[in-house]
DNA sequence: ATCGGAATCGCATACGTTTGCGAATATTTG
DNA sequence: CAAATATTCGCAAACGTATGCGATTCCGAT
């Protein structure tokens, strides 16, 4: 688009310089006299110049953009996410592309290409569910494009991460419900591919077999989509069991949000009859009745963190051109305790 | 950054042809020979030549990228908006950098300057609360920016706007509402800078008086910033009037969930003694107890209508050189009925 | 008056691509 | 066989900016 914007050019001939000293004198280079400088400033201001963006990334190589590819932007953890990326990139002069896999390997690897030819300074990733394949992200790591995973990890020691510590966030909520006097606790599991289900999955066994309570394969409920219907459908499969639990942890909160539904259907009571837990403290979960007690991710602050350690990496590589040693951070949850699991009242 | 991608001139190096000519062979020029074409196309395709889209764009003056600029991400109807963008965009080769104004109007006069210079090809815009002035946004209409703004929109004949029919939708649930017995309805007003707050509230007065019902000002309460607090605090101040209200139709989901939270709390019955309606249809409407009945709006729909809208217009103003005619769209709600409001049942 | 150096600035080139125009070669025509 | 035309390609400039290097000017010192 045409917009007619002013130039180096046109304050150059206006003022009877080349663009080269008004470029100089705009930067505030030694070489070139006060005079010079005053006036190109002025007329700078006086015109209204704003240099051209595209021309600076072309020279320099640098976009000052960052990609980001997530899941879904429908998200709450997500959009969460992006909110706290927004918030340090702009103020680090960053633009922020965003693009959603949707959850789909194919679209992940298009999302990926796009971003690299869009010549973004580094990229933001959190993984679809599908992917457990990873030429598409090596392929451009080779190039030396700096990334940074988020949430939904790829774990390779050539980028940097940054999680939140799922196994002690799971172990936690588990030996809340065993406080509350639980014993036979079920887990709905999470997409198989994430390593966020393996560590909450395994904070759960842990915390089972810290307070010697035995581990009942029959209670653990795959839910591959992580859906308010697929929490249904595993409180009916757990409700129909001869010893329903007393107990669920969930990888997230639709699904316990699902479960709670069938369960209070059924003439159950939450939390008398079974105490329920969720992950990622969505939004929502406050508003539930009863109000689900849920493990909080530190969505926003994940999000700065995310893009404080990508740009630095950009900055890094730029100025002294070594590729930054990946790093990776880990944020604590916190659990969120609501009546969804107050079996005994607040201690 | 550098990535050492190959280049025309690679290939125009390693053919021992020009430049120019390996640009008109790639895009397939009558010019070119055929062989010379091929060779061009497998040497490309070999070294997996992409070209390199910042200097394009600074050849053509055009950068394939559109402008977001939404109040907040984390808000179920606008990342779904933000998500029917994208559909479309993607596809139409367009690249999305997404802005929140964050409901403040500073915030948004610099997002739209930083757009602006990032010379975006157009730009779609949801105003911020505080929004009640617009020389930020003129100044930029007058260079030629395309601009389509939606659900929260900017009234000029200068940009296209996209809608939902709020007066409609408010009219129908408050409609609904006498439907269902409801004598003494009650509004929870939304900011009062915005257009669709006026268009709902006038709805909800269209609904009372052709049903010859009188309009009690003290039944309409302000929420300006429409929180959940704030329809707490409305409800609050409706059940201590001596005669409180047996409906009310809330300007948003939030506040309707506020508002419920403190008639349970009070021991009354929804929807027998109050009956509620949002506006919305918020993700967890459907989850809260009993279930909210709201007036959806289509998000994913507004956002692909806005996306090609936008689209459509950047490519005429690009080919033939002509400012197109701003366009008005609007698009239908629906009421979505659930227990919060059936007083009757079903009918 | 001459020189040296500092101060100030412009030329040329680069980033990667597109495109009008002209040049060279090949082909057809009379 | 010469001339006209068609085919195929390269040169150069352009988009807007940055920067190494050389050129010019000016000043004070000798």
């Amino acid at each position: 688009m045409k917009y007619n914007q002013v130039t180096i050019k046109d304050i150059a001939r206006e003022l009877g310089i080349s663009p080269s000293t008004v470029s100089r004198a705009l930067k505030d280079h030694p070489d070139i006299s006060p005079e010079t400088k005053k006036a190109v400033n002025e007329l700078a201001e006086k015109l209204n110049y704003q240099p051209n963006i595209v021309a600076l990334s072309l020279r320099q190589s640098k976009t000052n953009t960052i990609g980001v590819i997530i899941p879904e932007i429908v998200h709450f953890f997500f959009s969460t996410v992006i909110s706290g990326i927004e918030d340090v990139a702009y103020s680090a002069g960053y633009n922020v592309i965003i693009t959603q896999s949707n959850e789909s390997l194919q679209r992940e690897k298009t999302d990926i290409k796009a971003l690299f030819n869009s010549r973004v300074d580094g990229m933001l990733i959190s993984l679809s569910r599908e992917t457990s394949s990873f030429e598409h992200i090596d392929s451009i790591l080779a190039k030396g494009v700096p990334m940074v995973f988020f949430d939904r990890v790829y774990d390779t020691p050539n980028a940097s991460t940054i999680i939140v510590d799922d196994l002690s966030g799971a172990k936690e909520a588990t030996q809340h419900l065993i406080d509350q006097g639980c014993t036979r606790i079920a887990h709905l599991e999470g997409p198989p591919n994430l390593g966020i289900t393996k560590q909450r999955l395994e904070g759960y066994l842990e915390a089972l077999k810290e307070n010697n309570l035995p581990v009942i394969p029959e209670l653990i409920v795959s839910c591959p989509l992580g859906t308010i219907e697929e929490g249904k459908l595993a409180a009916e499969k757990l409700l129909a069991m001869a010893q329903p639990p007393d107990g669920i942890f969930s990888t997230n909160d639709p699904a316990a949000m699902g479960a709670m539904q069938v369960i209070k259907d059924s003439g159950l009571k939450i939390p008398k009859d079974i105490a329920v837990v969720g992950f990622s403290n969505w939004f929502f979960s406050s508003l539930m009745d009863p109000p689900l007690t849920s493990v909080d991710q530190p969505g926003f602050e994940m999000g700065q963190e995310a893009a404080k350690l990508l740009i630095r990496q950009i900055e890094v590589k730029s100025k002294e051109n070594i590729d930054p040693t990946p790093e990776t951070k880990v944020l604590k949850t916190r659990l969120v305790v609501r009546n969804s699991s107050l079996k005994k009242g607040k201690k």
